[in-house]
DNA sequence: CACTTAATGTTTACGATGTAAACATTTTAT
DNA sequence: ATAAAATGTTTACATCGTAAACATTAAGTG
């Protein structure tokens, strides 16, 4: 009933999908409004009845990209659902995994201003509620763990200084191996699971 | 006496001068090469008589500050001449403190097409020897964490592992809290010089 | 010195880009 | 039925990277 059909189906959505599928297929650098509404077969200042900016659009496609990243690393939590180390290795796995699958997300995801403007966001945008924010689904994992190691352990470990690095080593491994600064013979990936695997990830 | 005065002193170095300062105060995105050559006096296109494109203006403005970078790290290397472990944490300390003093490096470090053109730019640019690679110096002193290592313990360790854990940390902590993503009430140097002491960081 | 050539800078021009303004059409509301 | 809102188009403009033609200065050569 409400906006199925006028001139075109629902140009919003398909904005986002084609410009998701330009920025995989030409880069971030490359990455045009007026392409994309080319690839929608409208004109080329049709996309700001939808956006407020090019930064607007990209800001979508981001919060898109998020939630195929959430997604993933939903699905990593879930193999282990009573295991919080667990969660959280097989968790930093997929990360390092999606962004090497996904280079191109490195650029949305931190060169892009998405993550300055992401608060605001926030107010604005009633389908980016709280736990769809980039990173919740890790960052919630980590205080899982950090809740049972302190209740295990006492205090004796520094909460932030636990996040910090475990966060810090998953997201520069990612980083390091997807841009290919990381030069390695091997598979990548089993490297990563090594070293997360290992006793010095997490202290346990 | 070669090319010291002509209608300008030494465009070039001016206009990577200015080229950096026009990025760190406006940032990658807004970067042209239009403004740096308004900014040194001269026509939009007479920094085509010393840079290729845009891109190649880029690529030696990031050479410069990979100068810089590098040279920070070799002050912490030299605080600690004779302790190889020492070394590693004092520099990844200051590895961290660098990007979240130059937080817009990290787009040119990383996110320019800077590190995909590197190595054909080592052919054609005699200046840009070997030592002065991105990352030599911490690579450097990874190795020779390595080698002690392996000295000491056998072959208990892989090196690889070891090489991509501990850069991976630095290198996404110094991310995660230059680009902000990390939120922390305290000192954030204070957090990671914490984190590069204590026991799990070299599994030392 | 005179003359040629290379190095360096300017002017002009073009296509691509982001965006604003005015206009047109279609849906929705009253 | 008519007004209002939503959605799309056309036109226009400033900025951008870059190519081409031209001008000027420095360096090299007899």
């Amino acid at each position: 009933m409400s906006n199925e059909n006028y001139h075109h189906e629902n140009l919003k959505a398909e904005l986002i999908k084609k410009g998701l599928k330009l920025l995989d297929e030409e880069g971030y650098e490359k990455f045009s409004l007026r392409k994309v509404a080319k690839a929608c077969s409208v004109s080329h200042t049709a996309p700001y009845r939808h956006f407020e900016s090019k930064d607007d659009l990209i800001m979508a496609i981001a919060i898109e990209a998020h939630h195929k990243f959430n997604q993933c690393l939903e699905e990593a939590v879930n193999k282990y659902p009573n295991d919080n180390k667990s969660q959280l290795k097989e968790m930093g796995y997929s990360y390092v995994k999606f962004f090497i699958e996904n280079p191109e997300y490195l650029r949305l995801f931190f060169l892009s201003d998405f993550a300055d403007n992401i608060k605001k966001m926030n107010h604005e945008d009633e389908t980016f509620i709280n736990d769809e924010q980039p990173f919740n689904t890790f960052y919630k994992a980590i205080e899982r763990c950090q809740s049972e190691h302190q209740s295990r352990e006492g205090d004796s470990v520094d909460p932030n200084a636990l996040a910090l690095s475990c966060w810090g080593l998953v997201h520069g491994m990612a980083i390091l191996i997807a841009k290919k600064d990381f030069s390695y013979a091997g598979d990548y990936l089993e490297l990563v699971r090594k070293i997360l695997w290992s006793g010095t990830f997490l202290n346990l």
